[in-house]
DNA sequence: ATAAAATATTGACATTCGTCAATATAATGG
DNA sequence: CCATTATATTGACGAATGTCAATATTTTAT
């Protein structure tokens, strides 16, 4: 009999297998993390977030992305609200509008996670080598 | 009577909105943009990117994914299957196993694209000055 | 050839998501 | 104060998503 068990009789103690702690991020950082990408991941923020970058002054009144998106007024109000949510873009009240504009730094902080992941860590003790 | 139209008014024409083609990517290009973050956009698949770009040979057999994430081998299958199908990562068959690793170029892109939202643009028309 | 094991597919289910019409809220101008 | 306009919220709906059990497929080992 093996040593290494089935996939179906595989524990979380099993050294066969990549220890959850050494190989993700803390939970909350995934949750939040997710849910950025998940927010930019949907065509028509996509596009609220290109103009927001286009944009002259680099900010937008929310009443000028319905037509150019073609959507109605409670989606657009939808959408940026996502956006808002998780902090890639902020809003500032001038009177009777509301100019939304992409937060710089957070923004950055999606960039980064990226970056990290195209960089592979060199910095890990090696898994089993006569199993996977 | 204003020569600026009312939200429920507006048409496409109107010169107080951006002009779509002006402020978007190509059509073709949001959705598959899109659909890329999506795949990002997820707990699960941020965690299986992140094992992957942590794993010291920068590969990770599908089975080696099932208890670290605690979710079962279909669920595993079926999130690999996201990653692969927007390019993200890329499988190398080895006998028996199957082994994932991190599309560089691909996730270059997707950190190409985040890093122009955050330079923005100087080269456009201003729209009009006297309404949002 | 047969058994065993890794991976993929199918089908079902609850949940979430994107969308809009209708309505509510907030702010301005007369 | 009242009418108008911009934005947000609510409720409803179909579509998409994440999940797992069951099953199928593929590959290896005996």
């Amino acid at each position: 009999m093996s040593i290494y068990k089935t996939l179906s009789n595989l524990t979380a103690t099993d050294g066969c297998v990549v220890d959850l702690e050494d190989a993700t991020t803390p939970p909350g950082d995934v949750h939040q993390l997710s849910a950025m990408y998940a927010a930019i991941g949907d065509p028509v923020r996509i596009q609220i977030l290109t103009m927001l970058a286009n944009a002259e002054t680099g900010e937008i009144c929310a009443c000028n992305f319905v037509i150019p998106l073609a959507k109605s007024q409670p989606t657009i109000s939808h959408h940026l609200r996502i956006l808002a949510a998780v902090g890639l873009v902020v809003t500032t009240r001038k009177g009777r509008w509301i100019w939304y504009s992409i937060e710089k730094t957070r923004m950055e902080e999606a960039v980064a996670f990226l970056e990290a992941l195209t960089h592979q860590s060199q910095m890990r003790k090696p898994i089993s080598a006569t199993r996977p």
